[in-house]
This record gives C-alpha cells, structure tokens and sequence, in this order.
DNA sequence: CTCGGCCTGCTC
DNA sequence: GAGCAGGCCGAG
C-alpha cells in the first residue's frame, strides 16, 4: 500500500532515471484506469515528450512533461518498474515475466528504458493534465506533512470542534497529504494517542506531539526505502525495510516494544487498526 | 459523518 | 467459497 514514503522512494528513482528522457511508444493502456479519459488522446499525449522532472504531492507521483503532467496514483497495489539496457541507467535490464495481465500502461523511452505500471486491484490511476488541472485537483489537498506548512498549530487547527476520530482525520488527504493506514498508526503509537480520540479533544500539546510523531515516522519510513508489508516493490524491484521498525502496525497480538503489553487491533474509521492500549491514552 | 462500491489475491 | 485487505469517491 504505497504511502507518502513509498511514493517518495518511487520518485528518487524515477528522478535518476527518467528525464532527459523521451518517450517513444505507450500500450496496454487501461481505460479504467483513466477514469474517463479518452485512452487514444492519452496514448497520443504521450508520445514524443521530454521527462523534464519527477515531483510527488501526497500520495500523488507527477511526472513532469514538456506543458504536461503525467499524473499517477498508485491506489493499494501499484507498482512501477523501469528497466533498460542501457549501462548508465542504473536499473536493471530485464524483467522477466513482464508485461503480465496486471501490467495496465507500458512506456518505452529513448535509450533502451521501459516503463511498467502494474496494479492488480486497479485501484490506482492514472492520466495526462494540464497545469490548471493540476491546480484543480490539489486546491483540496492539505498540506505536506514534511514541509514548512505543516505546523502544529496548523494541524491543532485543523482538529479544532471535529468530532470524527483523530485517525480518520489523519487518513483525510483535506487534512494532511500523504499519510495512509500504516503510517496513520505507527504515528499515533509514537504520539502516545489513542485511535478513535476525537479529533476536537487534541490538546496542542498532543497535537505538537503528533505532528512530531507523524514527521519522524515518514522520514525514518522514507530513509528505509518504504515498508513492504506485502507487495510493495520500487522501480529496481527492491523491496523497503520499514517494515523492521514498525510498533504496532500488523503487530496485533505481539508484545508491545515499549511496556511489554499486547498490541490490539480494532476497526477505527472503517480501517484494521492497530494501537497499544497501555501507551496510547 | 458513515457506508458501499470499486477490484483481485490471499487466507480461513 | 466466503471474507478480508484498503485508497478514494460518491451517495445518503
């Protein structure tokens, strides 16, 4: 389930690889994923542009075009892979099995590089915009967790008379850009606070602590190369080590690191939840 | 705000 | 062979 660090670890690669680059052919394109857009216009779109750069915007990955975006969304299983046979790319030049039946958009760029976008439950998507759709589509966004804007006096704000859970609040992408299901609840072990908590009834000391709380695991998450609890792979196939460190996240049952009590995992939010009810008050 | 739908691979 | 995993969206 690729979260702000996994999309982030996806972007430093592609940011080695990609621009400079152009692209010369696009298939398999699926036309679900395009939530609407002409799948021809796409394709067409594509071809024959520079990559001039790669940013990410929450969860969001923005390949940078000549006056375009290639906008992706990577959903709960998306996987992008990139191999060349070129010396220099630093990826790996065959990648047997592929294109399999979930490989839905495959890019061949100059020098021999090849672009493959896999996602089994097709939750991800995909889709070429321009500059004003760009703008439309993040007016929404909150802002980066791991940039100057997010203070906790931004965040403590931004709980200020909510009665939905301060996880829910967390898994909003209005609230906060990036943060997912895993990171959602590693931070609020570290933050000492409870899942359901209601948003409103932060202190701004609890919310200093959550802000914190919710830096650090991202940016530990990211130095890991991301967590692969399941099938999350970066474009040279390699998988993350965030994993190691996780407190409580898929740990239901086990010891808690900190005071030796028993994770628990619960529903919060519609979402398997996982907290230590000793260190989270 | 909660709920269901989208999807398929994997576990019970 | 049902149920679960869940990011996001639209309906209520």
């Amino acid at each position: 389930m690729p979260e702000l660090p996994e999309v982030e670890t996806i972007r430093r690669v592609l940011q080695d690889v990609l621009p400079g680059r152009c692209i010369t052919a696009v298939s398999s394109c699926q036309p679900r994923m395009l939530r609407g857009q002409a799948p021809q216009a796409f394709e067409d779109g594509l071809v024959g542009r520079r990559v001039e750069a790669v940013d990410r915007r929450g969860k969001f990955l923005l390949i940078r075009l000549d006056r375009k975006t290639l906008l992706v969304h990577l959903g709960m299983t998306g996987q992008i892979f990139a191999c060349s046979d070129d010396d220099g790319a630093s990826v790996p030049t065959l990648r047997p099995g592929l294109p399999d039946k979930h490989t839905h958009l495959r890019m061949k760029l100059t020098h021999g590089l090849q672009l493959y976008f896999r996602d089994a439950r097709m939750f991800g998507r995909y889709a070429l915009i321009d500059a004003e759709e760009e703008q439309a589509l993040f007016r929404r966004l909150g802002p980066e967790p791991l940039g100057t804007r997010f203070t906790a006096r931004e965040l403590f704000e931004r709980t200020r008379g909510r009665r939905t859970s301060i996880k829910a609040l967390l898994l909003d992408q209005r609230a906060v850009a990036g943060v997912g299901n895993i990171y959602a609840d590693e931070s609020l072990f570290r933050a000492g606070i409870l899942p359901e908590t209601p948003a409103g009834d932060l202190t701004p000391e609890q919310a200093r602590k959550l802000l914190r709380a919710i830096r650090r695991v991202l940016r530990e998450a990211i130095h890991s190369g991301g967590t692969t609890f399941s099938d999350y792979l970066d474009p040279r196939d390699r998988r993350g080590t965030f994993q190691r460190k996780l407190h409580v996240y898929g740990r239901q049952g086990e010891r808690c690191f900190r005071c030796g009590g028993l994770i628990q995992k619960s529903v919060v939010a519609q979402r398997g939840t996982h907290f230590c009810p000793r260190c989270q008050v």
